[in-house]
DNA sequence: CTTATGACCCTGA
DNA sequence: GTCAGGGCCATAA
Protein backbone atom coordinates (compact mmCIF):
# COMPACT_ATOMS: atom_id res chain seq x y z
CA UNK A 1 0.00 0.00 0.00
CA UNK A 2 1.67 3.22 -1.22
CA UNK A 3 1.84 5.72 1.41
CA UNK A 4 -1.37 7.84 1.89
CA UNK A 5 -0.66 11.40 0.59
CA UNK A 6 -3.85 12.31 2.72
CA UNK A 7 -1.94 12.00 5.67
CA UNK A 8 0.39 14.49 4.76
CA UNK A 9 -1.98 16.57 3.87
CA UNK A 10 -3.51 16.23 7.80
CA UNK A 11 -0.07 16.78 8.90
CA UNK A 12 0.52 19.94 7.31
CA UNK A 13 -2.59 21.08 8.97
CA UNK A 14 -1.57 19.82 11.98
CA UNK A 15 1.43 21.48 11.98
CA UNK A 16 0.03 24.76 10.96
CA UNK A 17 -2.49 24.48 13.66
CA UNK A 18 0.63 24.41 16.11
CA UNK A 19 2.08 27.40 15.23
CA UNK A 20 1.52 30.11 17.98
CA UNK A 21 0.46 33.59 16.80
CA UNK A 22 3.16 36.10 15.93
CA UNK A 23 5.18 33.59 14.88
CA UNK A 24 5.69 32.15 10.76
CA UNK A 25 7.40 29.23 9.78
CA UNK A 26 8.28 28.16 5.96
CA UNK A 27 7.19 25.47 3.46
CA UNK A 28 10.10 23.72 3.45
CA UNK A 29 9.97 23.46 7.60
CA UNK A 30 6.16 22.23 7.32
CA UNK A 31 6.99 19.55 4.78
CA UNK A 32 10.28 18.58 7.10
CA UNK A 33 8.42 18.39 10.32
CA UNK A 34 4.90 16.34 8.28
CA UNK A 35 7.92 13.65 7.43
CA UNK A 36 7.97 14.81 3.62
CA UNK A 37 11.39 16.97 3.56
CA UNK A 38 11.24 17.46 -0.06
CA UNK A 39 7.75 18.01 -0.33
CA UNK A 40 8.07 22.02 -0.28
CA UNK A 41 5.89 22.88 -3.16
CA UNK A 42 3.31 20.19 -2.31
CA UNK A 43 2.86 22.49 1.24
CA UNK A 44 1.98 25.27 -1.20
CA UNK A 45 -0.42 23.32 -3.13
CA UNK A 46 -2.54 22.01 -0.44
CA UNK A 47 -2.69 25.67 1.13
CA UNK A 48 -3.67 27.04 -2.85
CA UNK A 49 -6.57 24.55 -1.65
CA UNK A 50 -8.00 25.57 1.21
CA UNK A 51 -11.26 26.96 1.31
CA UNK A 52 -11.22 30.86 1.85
CA UNK A 53 -13.27 30.35 4.86
CA UNK A 54 -10.86 28.10 6.97
CA UNK A 55 -10.00 28.95 9.88
CA UNK A 56 -6.07 27.44 9.30
CA UNK A 57 -3.97 30.19 9.93
CA UNK A 58 -2.31 29.59 5.99
CA UNK A 59 -0.75 33.32 6.27
CA UNK A 60 1.91 32.31 9.03
CA UNK A 61 3.72 30.58 5.78
CA UNK A 62 6.19 31.96 3.87
CA UNK A 63 9.47 30.75 2.08
CA UNK A 64 12.22 30.22 3.26
CA UNK A 65 13.53 33.71 2.11
CA UNK A 66 11.38 35.49 4.52
CA UNK A 67 9.61 37.01 1.99
CA UNK A 68 5.91 36.73 1.13
CA UNK A 69 5.40 33.63 -2.49
CA UNK A 70 3.18 36.12 -3.92
CA UNK A 71 3.97 39.27 -6.08
CA UNK A 72 3.73 42.40 -4.15
CA UNK A 73 0.53 43.62 -6.77
CA UNK A 74 -1.45 40.98 -5.94
CA UNK A 75 -4.84 40.78 -3.49
CA UNK A 76 -3.00 37.69 -1.66
CA UNK A 77 0.38 39.22 -0.90
CA UNK A 78 -1.44 41.83 0.38
CA UNK A 79 -4.23 40.10 2.51
CA UNK A 80 -1.24 37.86 4.39
CA UNK A 81 0.61 41.21 5.03
CA UNK A 82 -2.35 42.31 6.69
CA UNK A 83 -3.17 39.74 8.65
CA UNK A 84 0.39 39.28 9.77
CA UNK A 85 1.12 42.53 10.54
CA UNK A 86 -2.22 42.40 12.62
CA UNK A 87 -0.70 39.86 14.85
CA UNK A 88 2.31 41.74 15.98
CA UNK A 89 4.37 40.81 13.00
CA UNK A 90 6.46 43.40 11.30
CA UNK A 91 7.71 43.38 7.48
CA UNK A 92 10.92 45.45 7.01
CA UNK A 93 11.51 46.28 3.65
CA UNK A 94 8.74 43.68 2.40
CA UNK A 95 10.15 40.79 4.44
CA UNK A 96 10.12 39.16 7.32
CA UNK A 97 12.81 38.31 10.05
CA UNK A 98 13.04 34.94 10.53
CA UNK A 99 15.91 34.68 13.18
CA UNK A 100 13.53 36.43 15.27
CA UNK A 101 9.72 35.37 14.95
CA UNK A 102 10.85 31.97 12.74
CA UNK A 103 8.82 29.31 14.51
CA UNK A 104 11.05 26.06 16.00
CA UNK A 105 9.47 22.93 16.97
C1' DC B 1 5.49 8.25 -22.64
C1' DT B 2 7.02 13.72 -22.50
C1' DT B 3 5.98 18.73 -21.18
C1' DA B 4 4.48 22.24 -18.48
C1' DT B 5 3.17 24.23 -14.11
C1' DG B 6 3.36 25.26 -9.14
C1' DA B 7 1.82 29.84 -2.44
C1' DC B 8 9.62 25.94 -2.95
C1' DC B 9 14.75 25.06 -1.54
C1' DC B 10 19.83 24.82 -1.86
C1' DT B 11 24.10 26.20 -3.76
C1' DG B 12 27.41 28.99 -6.08
C1' DA B 13 28.85 33.33 -8.28
C1' DG C 1 22.90 41.42 -0.22
C1' DT C 2 20.76 39.66 -5.02
C1' DC C 3 20.38 36.48 -9.05
C1' DA C 4 20.48 32.22 -11.88
C1' DG C 5 20.67 27.35 -12.27
C1' DG C 6 19.52 22.77 -10.90
C1' DG C 7 16.80 19.78 -8.11
C1' DC C 8 12.67 18.14 -5.98
C1' DC C 9 7.69 15.87 -6.44
C1' DA C 10 2.66 15.56 -7.74
C1' DT C 11 -0.85 16.73 -11.20
C1' DA C 12 -2.74 17.86 -15.77
C1' DA C 13 -2.68 17.67 -20.81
Amino acid sequence: MAISQQEFHDAVLFILGQIPKGKVTTYGKIAQLAGYPNHSRHVGKILSKLPSDTSIPWHRVINGQGRISFPEHSERYHVQKDKLEHEGISFLNGRINLKQIGWQP
